[in-house]
RNA sequence: GCGGGUGUAGCUCAACGGUAGAGCUGUAGCCUUCCAAGCUACUGACGAGGGUUCGACUCCCUUCACCCGCUCCA
């Protein structure tokens, strides 16, 4: 298990058997973007290709999975990367990453910056800066109730208070240290204000105003609800079904650390599976657990790896119910996790938003944010998309489970999972470390090496022979230089789970020996044998 | 975003205001019958840009990247 001082090795693996390096290292690098060298692409294809295949193509359609309340369908999806921006208005999106936004640590609330008002006061000898996150009447109401309490005056004493001007917007002040928190009881709780203009933007068309103005998708849901109709019309899905999609999703992130766990350019791995709004529950069960026990079955050990339920605080205003997929990264202090992927309830917020124009919550209900007009703040398509039942002739808006994973994170988990050093003996007995990535088989950048044990008496040509047979079938290798110990040390660094050696035997029997990665042991198959062998692996 | 630190070959580490060295790795060859052996040869570096200087890897400035701490984390 990798410690805080084995992520450094485990860094400096990727980069010299080429996992990973930085993007445009040679002109100095760019914070927050990676390349996936030689090793890295085909681990990372693996990953992506063992969810593709266990999510999508292998579902069985027609009889009710172990643990799934009902039978159902998945299809898949490959969205565009630049949408209409009216897709990032309508999903909230836009508002949120496009704004100035400061944050309160006592309250944990979090205010644009530009809607913060107050006013400056004097009592006791002090002068504070009251703010309100409301307007007019109202705001002047709740900085005088506020600056009352602050100064432990009674109402009566209203007169000590002495206000300095009008309301005044909070970018005119400068420092935070005398501003009172529109939910604070303290003074200087707020954070300076931070931009979230996370969406990266771009222009669409030669000429570049407000009006061609569109962003690189931060994430890759969207696509999949404004093509929910589309996926309806052209394939007699029937709910419950899933729709799933991988692709590249992009964000402007204030601080990119830790390898590449947080990256402006990353990849996600969705589903969005929809269902009726009453078995909204269990289908969010059983994806909760079904995807947690996907990591456990690619290797990811479960004292790492945990499934943690959000609390009701921290659960979005859509949501009844979140859980993070989550893995201690050795770069992370003791007792930290990070997210690997999130599975949401999402209601029908997606589709609704999508239908009507974006929602904002009031009281227990979502409804459409207007502007001052009273008109809707973003439009929705107006399109329909409800769905209407066949056999119970309802009409209703299905619920969304959203399955969401990062397939840069988890490819990172793999790899700090699979990050072992141990000893062998060398050739004179002694012990001498080793390294090497104890990925699974189905991950593995190789699946099997296949070398002549010395270069003369034949062996190489034989060991062509075996390497031409499985080349079709598997990515396999094949080296004859050197010593073979050396070999085999190579092989292990980048995981390859078996190594097929052409020995002296061969030549008398027609048989090989297999080479274990994670345990050394050898065993010897006819050399015919070798696809099966490999084959018995992978599928393990 | 703030503070501190670090940038010499793929890696680990030298040296010097005046021609940048070594070990390991890699490549080629020899040798080698099971876990980084040996011999020979070769490839290969001062993060980037500017300034000071006759001359800068070395001194100064800027910038980029990385690390540590804080901040933040849809």
């Amino acid at each position: 298990m990798p410690t805080t001082m084995e992520m450094d090795q485990l860094v400096a693996l990727c980069r010299r058997r080429g996992f990973l390096f930085q993007s445009s290292e040679i002109y100095g690098g760019l914070q927050g973007f990676w390349d996936y060298g030689p090793m890295g692409v085909e681990l990372k294809r693996n990953v992506r290709e063992a969810w593709w295949r266990d999510m999508v193509t292998s579902q069985d359609n027609l009889d009710v999975s172990p643990g799934a309340p009902a039978a159902f369908e998945m299809t898949g999806l490959d969205c565009a990367i630049i949408m209409h921006p009216q897709v990032w208005k309508c999903s909230g999106h836009y508002d949120l990453f496009n704004d100035h936004l400061i944050d309160c640590r006592e309250s944990k609330r979090r205010y644009r910056y530009d809607q913060v008002l107050g006013r400056w006061v004097e009592a006791k000898g002090k002068r504070i800066f009251v703010a309100s996150d409301t307007s007019g009447e109202e705001a002047l109401e709740q900085t005088q109730l506020k600056a009352l309490k602050f100064f432990n005056l009674r109402a009566k004493k209203a007169n000590e208070l002495k206000w300095e001007g009008p309301l005044v917007p909070l970018t005119t002040v400068t420092d935070f240290d005398d501003v009172l928190g529109p939910d604070a009881k303290e003074l200087g709780t707020l954070t300076e204000p931070r931009e979230f203009n996370l969406m990266f933007e771009t222009n669409t068309g030669a000429v570049r105003d407000e009006n061609s103005r569109t962003f690189l998708r931060p994430e890759t849901a969207q696509g999949i609800f404004v093509n929910f109709k589309n996926v309806l019309d052209s394939t007699r899905v029937k709910v419950p079904f899933g729709i799933a999609q991988i692709g590249k999703s992009f964000r402007n992130e204030i601080t990119p650390r830790n390898f590449t766990f947080r990256s402006r350019e990353f990849e996600q791995m969705e589903i969005e599976f929809f269902c009726r709004p009453d078995t909204s529950a269990d289908w969010y069960e059983y994806w909760r657990d079904r995807r947690y026990r996907w990591y456990v079955e690619l290797g990811l050990s479960s004292d790492r790896l945990r499934l943690r339920e959000h609390d009701a605080e921290e659960l979005s205003h859509y949501s009844c119910g979140t859980a993070d997929i989550e893995y201690a990264f050795p770069f992370l202090s003791d007792g930290e996790f990070g997210e690997l992927e999130g599975v949401a309830h999402r209601g029908d917020f997606d589709l609704r938003s999508h239908m009507e124009g974006k929602l904002i919550r009031q009281g227990d209900e979502l409804v459409v944010e207007q502007d001052e007009l009273g008109q809707p703040k973003y439009r929705g398509s107006g399109r329909d998309l409800t769905y209407f039942d066949d056999q119970t002739k309802e009409r209703y808006t299905p619920h969304v489970i959203e399955p969401s994973a990062g397939a840069d994170r988890a490819t990172l988990a793999f790899l700090c999972e699979a990050y072992t050093e141990d000893e062998v003996p060398d050739e004179k007995g002694k012990p001498t470390k080793r390294v090497f990535l104890r990925l699974h088989p189905r991950l593995a950048p190789i699946k099997a090496a296949v070398f002549p044990l010395v270069k003369k008496d034949g062996m190489p040509e034989i060991a062509r022979e075996i390497y031409k047979k499985l080349k079709p079938h598997f990515n396999v290798f094949y080296d004859e230089k050197g010593a073979v110990g050396r070999r085999y040390r190579r092989q292990d660094e980048v995981g390859t789970p078996l190594c097929i050696t052409v020995d002296g035997q061969t030549l008398d029997d027609g048989t090989v020996t297999i080479r274990d990665r994670d345990t050394l042991k050898q065993w010897r198959v006819g050399k015919e044998d070798c696809t099966a062998e490999v084959q018995k692996w992978l599928s393990q």
